[in-house]
DNA sequence: AATCTGAAGTGAATCGATTCAGGTTCGATT
DNA sequence: AATCGAACCTGAATCGATTCACTTCAGATT
């Protein structure tokens, strides 16, 4: 049983294929007889649309496709969810590639996204990949950076100022009493990485107080990399042990956290302060609840979606950068030492 | 500027648009001449085939759709990353769609997926949507269901038998010597709910000792209404609290060791055991490493992608029900009383 | 009665890749 | 030399929705 076409729709309403089209799309020029009619032979025959037929004439489709860093990363769930919801709402699908910090995954998902002409890429890049974005750009297909600030202003991104980020949750450190600061993060290819820890070494200086600031290295931002960077911390000799950590992101942080409970010599907060990055859901949950520097996720993806659109309507656009300043959400983790803050 | 066509790349290769296609769908049957000259045109011209005309020409594309319950829960995540891996490996593309539990979306999806004319439809299905899958096959579009058993036979499924898993669970817990146990979970229009419920129950029948049961019904599977559930049951008198608690599924159990320990009269697991299910990556790297049973999650995303592209290739395929068994992981959380077991 | 107007409708051309019946070339075989 | 077949290539027809120049016709205007 072929699926009915437009044709077959057509002669079961007695009209012509003209017709149906105009009462799909432009039902005002339609008297109200045709369009009784043709709906009636849709409902009759179970007629669907065939999108690529639409597409192959119009040039363009309404799907967007969503380039992810890391999709296990629940950051960027909550990122890839707002863009959905903005989506949906202007009946639009989004499709969505992982490329899992892989080169190779990168280009082959923005191929197919050009191939099946999408209105529009987001994209969380890993490598550098502007050229290639030019080219979507000369075939019509305009490009929203996300959780990346656009350095040369060639694209419209969405970020967080991690610059900031990184300032605020260092001063929060020091103005709750604590001297000794290990940042924990990596790798240092990762812009908002370098960025967190800028951030951090500016509050570090401005401070009227003398502040230390050591940084230990991790080869990902995961929590299995949180945890060996804890024990590489514990390992040290007592008297270099820090008295706060910046995790560079929430990940990380809950790796160290649960090193350090386990070990148990250093308690969280009274020995030792935690601040991670991200605000993920997990992080309220944890066993010491975690503070952090809260990112708007799912507002990142509903803005990004938003000005795809824009761009996509009006290519004359000129690009524009979008930051949202993060917000310090202070828990247990990092309660001064002599206070029983529960949160 | 307008993109390069088939047409444009067979004049500048000074070879007929035939030609070019055979290069591009079946490299076997062209001389060598010919192939690099037509590869010499896509690289000058920058070319990058039409995805609609070709899916119209077919009638098929290479995408499938993959309809999700609840893309914030991390085993979801897994699933879907594995049915991602292995359709890049086919070439095929995941378009995919969140629907929270909204029968709107649900439908939204579907109808997306089927003007898309996708090659086959994965769906952990949330209301009854068995007919408007039949319609879909009609089409020529197959379904599997992913984490659902399908009852009547109709589809192909790919699950894990919760039923074995409530057992398995409840029987850890009672031959660690726990009496009291509590099963946290709901809402029970969820059929893996009640089938671990049911699960657990077969456990308490069987078991040689004497061995309570009683029910914890919570809202959603999420960690907040974990912790609201752990909260009512460190309300109740003393002499009611239970020895063990078997949550439904892992956010649940993360939520109630929060507020286990928040709490702190009673210490997980020497005054009380805590299994989850499902076992998402921060089961394990939570304060007390959280005992679990784990599903194949990444397995069942590959199966049931690999059993919908049987499907597509040869619809005569009668339905197949492939359920996994869940393996017990067993972490500090559920260690005996008198251990001191670290994982 | 002749003419005009605007609303409604028609149907052929179009988008670009694929397919396949048919054509050409050329070396091998008889 | 004639015949054959394999290898390779050609180009028109096709998929289905959209568009737009064109037709139709009821009713208004002169």
């Amino acid at each position: 049983m072929a699926a009915a076409s437009i044709r077959d729709v057509a002669q079961h309403a007695g009209v012509s294929v003209g017709t149906v089209s105009n009462v799909l799309n432009r039902p005002g020029e339609v008297s109200a007889e045709s369009m009784q009619r043709v709906h009636r032979a849709i409902e009759d025959l179970g007629y669907v649309r065939n999108d690529a037929a639409r597409k192959l004439r119009a040039g363009t489709s309404s799907t967007v496709g969503f380039v992810v860093l890391d999709g296990q990363n629940p950051f960027f769930g909550d990122v890839v969810r707002g863009a959905e919801d903005e989506a949906s709402s202007h009946g639009i699908a989004v499709l969505y590639g992982n490329t899992d910090e892989d080169v190779a995954r990168e280009r082959l998902y923005l191929d197919l996204f050009e191939e099946q002409q999408v209105r529009g890429v987001l994209i969380s890049p890993y490598s550098d990949i502007n050229p290639r974005l030019e080219r979507l750009r000369t075939r019509g297909i305009p490009a929203v950076l996300v959780d990346r600030f656009s350095g040369d202003g060639r694209f419209s991104s969405v970020s967080v100022d991690s610059v900031v980020g990184g300032r605020m949750a260092a001063e929060h450190l020091i103005e709750t009493g604590r001297r000794r600061i290990a940042f924990v993060g990596g790798p240092f290819e990762i812009r908002q990485v370098t960025d967190r820890l800028a951030g951090a070494r500016v509050a570090v200086e401005n401070s009227t107080e003398p502040v230390d600031i050591d940084v230990v290295a991790t080869a990902a931002l995961t929590v299995a990399e949180g945890a060996a960077a804890g024990a590489r911390i514990i390992s040290r000799p007592r008297r270099e042990w820090p008295d706060a950590i910046f995790a560079a992101n929430d990940l990380l942080a809950l790796g160290l956290l649960q090193a350090l409970i386990v070990d148990g010599r250093m308690l969280v907060p009274e020995d030792i302060a935690l601040i991670g990055f991200d605000d993920i859901a997990f992080a309220s949950a944890a066993a010491v609840p975690l503070s952090s520097m809260r990112q708007p996720s799912g507002m990142i993806g509903r803005t990004a979606l938003r000005i795809l659109l824009e761009e996509t309507s009006d290519p004359t656009l000129i690009p524009r950068q979008t930051v949202f300043l993060p917000q310090l959400v202070v828990r247990r983790s990092t309660a001064a030492r002599g206070t029983t803050g529960k949160t």
